[in-house]
DNA sequence: GTACGTCAATACGGTAGCGTATGGAAGAAT
DNA sequence: ATTCTTCCATACGCTACCGTATTGACGTAC
């Protein structure tokens, strides 16, 4: 009778436990992870809650594992497949606008530092960003300390573009204005530093030869581990 | 009884517990403003709290009005007196390294857009900061359009940052640190326009790998230092 | 069928925090 | 001194949530 209700009936697995806590989180914020409330929204009580996890900390580190893993592989997946490292600036600069969820659950987590597991989640996270970044601008040519300059610069053009969006939404055109068009080709001026008429070579070739023409070498180039959100 | 930590056992008015919460926002984010827990910590009960505000709510909203009226304050007596658009914004960046209490505070407010009172106080600051910034473009010389790009960027700029400072801590120098006047220095190469007063575009002659190279901006050296207060 | 593992409902006890009611201490006003 | 106002303590009920205990429905193995 009724095989498929609303939710389908059969089985709830830990996994939909975490996904609906990090939608919890994208709207009501870390605090709104709360056990009986998330059991209404999922259709079941309690009952269901206590036997897949041992404690609601237990779903919160389920959920940051989840979060952890998108975040890295929602990357992974729209970046990886360009190679030009000046693309892959452009790329990620073009992306500023993407997902609204995903720019909430990180400014949550973010903000509830308090707790450790949460703050080591997303230093973890912030460090793949970053490195990211840092490879691309070392994949410009520039030094590892330059690079760390425009990396850093980058980033809080990123990060501070999420909180923008979130605090002056007025501020932010649409993404089919063509102010959007217009900024974010201004940022790629301006976060992108020019090609250096002196040093011809636009990709500096690897110093080590060695997996020069070895595309997916992961030893040497670890430019492929993870960079900002979805 | 008890006045464990009371500096003062006469009375207390209704701003000292305004101000206790937003320093219970900056330690345990917005949940942490709870009444109980900070009559402890003045050394009273929820009674003195009841005969001050008529709720929760009323104290938060307080508290707000508080930190807006401080948000603003602060960077009026920082920055006004400077005349020179340029060193405004050299000023502005330069004080990217203030207040690790105040970027906590604003942080947490603003992860906490779901209150729309909150929100509504958040974006009236964003917006103030933004204004000003976007009267120091212009007041360069730049066209209300491109005066805005640069504002954004450079807001974006400062956000971020103080997100990294918290989510990466070891990515932040110290501020006595040499390489932190070295960023400084080469954002206020990268956030401020040429002096080429006709063009807005971002194309730049300067920097090209960093602020060691050559000499930077002809207004830039101090206002690269600044100390966190808490 | 019976037995067992899986998943969930129900009922219960415990805590933390909000808000109210009431009374009381200390100074000011009369 | 008596009253009034200010400020706070105490005691209470209420809600939301956490976590446990117990039971039951349902499928599958035997």
């Amino acid at each position: 009778m009724a095989p498929s209700t609303a939710p389908d009936r059969t089985s709830l697995t830990a996994d939909a436990w975490a996904a609906a806590a990090l939608d919890a989180i994208s709207h009501r914020g870390l605090e709104g992870v709360a056990v009986e409330p998330l059991a209404r929204e999922l259709g079941v009580t309690k009952g269901s809650f206590y036997w897949h996890f041992s404690s609601r900390e237990a779903l919160l580190q389920r959920a940051l594992a989840l979060w952890e893993q998108q975040e890295t592989d929602d990357v992974l997946r729209q970046v990886a497949h360009e190679t030009d490292p000046r693309r892959r600036i452009e790329s990620l600069i073009g992306r500023i606008n993407a997902s609204k969820r995903a720019s909430r659950i990180y400014q949550a987590l973010s903000s509830a530092a308090h707790d450790p597991v949460i703050a080591a989640c997303v230093r973890r996270v912030s460090e793949r960003r970053m490195r990211f970044l840092l490879d691309c601008y070392r994949a410009l040519g520039l030094s590892d300390h330059d690079a760390r300059l425009w990396a850093r610069m980058t980033y809080s053009v990123y990060l501070g573009t999420l909180q923008i969006r979130r605090d002056l939404p007025d501020e932010w055109p649409a993404a089919d204005e063509p102010a959007f068009a217009d900024y974010v080709q201004f940022l790629m001026g301006a976060l992108i530093p020019p090609e250096s008429a002196d040093d011809g070579a636009p990709e500096r070739d690897n110093h080590n030869g060695g997996p020069g023409a070895e595309e997916p070498a992961p030893t040497a180039n670890r430019a492929a581990r993870a960079a900002p959100d979805s």
